[in-house]
DNA sequence: CCTACCGATCGGTAGG
DNA sequence: CCTACCGATCGGTAGG
């Protein structure tokens, strides 16, 4: 028995009972244990869920910086950042719910860390349309506006997706990096390149 | 003292603390009662729940029909159901919230009709993009997907949206109508109409 | 509308 | 890893 797997059973059975729905006793249950040992591998039931909710954000900072880094134009750096983004909400679902579903029951300060990431992952977004906008390439009345409306987009994938369902992970992500360009690409531009669709993806 | 008193503490304090997160005693001592004395009111904390989880549900599926029959257009009557979707998204904030929230936390049979009236109210965004590609006016790979980004994109406004904030409720409404159509909209099509912006709404 | 009270359950500790 | 146990809190009822 790790911490590791009583974090995976916590991560399981919060994103589906909730929170306070899920009890010491649940966890414990579903390896076999009694709700007291559970305090050999983890400090609390509190820290349990901030692990599980500042961690995968953290790693959706690291791999949006990665993705940055990839190129300098700024119509692809916007398609690969909502491919990387949708293809954390379908890789991370059950950790997306709890991010998003216990906000109000992670305690202070981890409740303010956890917003203060969100406001950092979110800053590039506005930053890439804001300055597509400067080089004519994008249109949008609020950089803000559009800069939440594609990544609150990309996170309903997390609602949804199923890894058995008619659309693989790339081809969902294929769609969205689409849709993200639609949102702001001048329509007129002779530079609007040709949108892959989600048979012929334009780059694997 | 009426019930509807209680509804309404109890929204607020759902909405911000969680259902669980949230004692009778807490709604009580919001209306400056004891935790037994709401029981004269309702019948129990869960019939709260249910009550401020589904009453909107049904109000938003009303309004989407009392929009979708104002045109036969489907581009303008897709329009008009992004405004409707996000005005109330404006309005309805905190339950919105409880009712992302709390669906671990809603008991059955009411969790099941809650997914069926979701259901019910998504149907008519796959529809009308359908009946649009259908007639040439929208392009779409998975009207399923676009639908399902459109209403996501959506309800995102109610995170962050502040009525005190730069951008009215009608500003952000027409700006949402205008990006749900660059969504699916045909980039050659001659009908595409002039999009209104934020500055010049094309209608009140 | 209240006080008094109920059984159940909670997260967590003691001690081995 | 367990049993035994703690104080606290919960939703709800009795009875007036």
């Amino acid at each position: 028995m790790r911490a590791d797997d009583v974090r995976e059973a916590a991560l399981t059975l919060f994103a589906t009972r909730g929170y306070h729905g899920t009890s010491m006793k649940d966890i414990a249950a579903a390896l076999g244990l009694r709700a007291p040992s559970l305090y050999n591998h983890v400090e609390s039931k509190q820290s349990l869920l901030q692990e599980i909710m500042l961690g995968p954000l953290e790693t959706l900072i690291r791999e949006q910086q990665a993705v940055l880094a990839t190129t300098n134009d700024v119509t692809e750096q916007l398609r690969r950042a909502m491919e990387a983004h949708v293809r954390f909400h379908t890789r991370f679902q059950r950790q997306v719910r709890i991010g998003n579903n216990e906000i109000a029951n992670i305690e202070e300060p981890a409740r303010t860390h956890l917003l203060e990431l969100r406001r950092r992952y979110a800053q590039p977004w506005i930053d890439l349309i804001e300055r597509g906008v400067a080089e004519g390439r994008f249109e949008s009345p609020s950089p803000h506006l559009s800069a939440f409306a594609m990544i609150e987009m990309g996170m309903g994938v997390s609602l949804w997706f199923r890894a058995e369902g008619a659309l693989s992970e790339s081809q969902v992500a294929y769609y969205y990096g689409d849709m993200a360009l639609r949102l702001v690409l001048t329509r007129t531009g002779g530079d609007t390149p040709a949108r892959a669709g989600m048979s012929s993806p334009s780059h694997a």
